[in-house]
DNA sequence: ACATCATTTAGATGATTAGCTAAGTATCTA
DNA sequence: TAGATACTTAGCTAATCATCTAAATGATGT
């Protein structure tokens, strides 16, 4: 929990979180984005990787990082409920989910 | 933002917010809960004051600590809606709440 | 005024953090 | 095998953090 909020705590690091809601990207893809070495944002992938709020997958020379939604909402989920506050999915209607995964 | 997400990143900071759901309590009773120094609970209290997460009140000798949890409610809201979640009050049928607050 | 109680400020220390450059590891392609 | 491409690891620095003890501030009570 700690971890998470940890990892949640720099805006660079919710930002990737963010892009990587529209689906996997690799690190030079979201490296891209940001005024900061590669160095600096493979630190930044490691802790989201430490808060288990992304997974890392590696595909030809690139590594694809994907977001994992999940552990996002259950922590929210978890802290919130403490306080008194309901944490649900909001429902998109109509929203097509372009997820290359399996299945 | 951040200053929120640092704030919750600490289980010491989340504890106290977690105490003060049940109603104001004053700097020295909040600090009987923990195995750290006074002066550092007091840093504690800061950062969390920093957050805009509590409010401080002298009361006599004391100084009461309140949550402020539109705050909290708002930072979560602002951050879940980007991912697709709802943060909601939770409807605790037959709650009283205690709450000098006006409307 | 003085002592006491409640809390914060000052000042120090060791650990962690975000950032950098330079070097290392893999993977692809010619 | 050599070179290029995509990342990560190593190693550094300056800043911030959580913690402590000791001292300062502020309010109450005698």
């Amino acid at each position: 929990m700690s971890r998470v909020f940890k990892a949640l705590s720099d805006p660079t690091r919710r930002r990737v979180l963010e892009l990587l809601r529209e689906g996997p990207l690799s690190a030079g893809e979201l490296a891209e984005h940001f005024n900061v070495s590669k160095p600096t944002m493979s630190a930044h992938f490691a802790v989201l990787r430490e808060a288990d709020l992304i997974t890392s997958e590696k595909r030809g020379k690139s590594v694809l990082y994907h977001l994992n939604m999940s552990v996002l909402e259950e922590a929210l989920m978890g802290f919130a409920e403490v306080f008194g506050l309901d944490v649900s999915v909001k429902t998109r209607i109509g929203a097509a989910h372009r997820d290359g995964a399996s299945s």
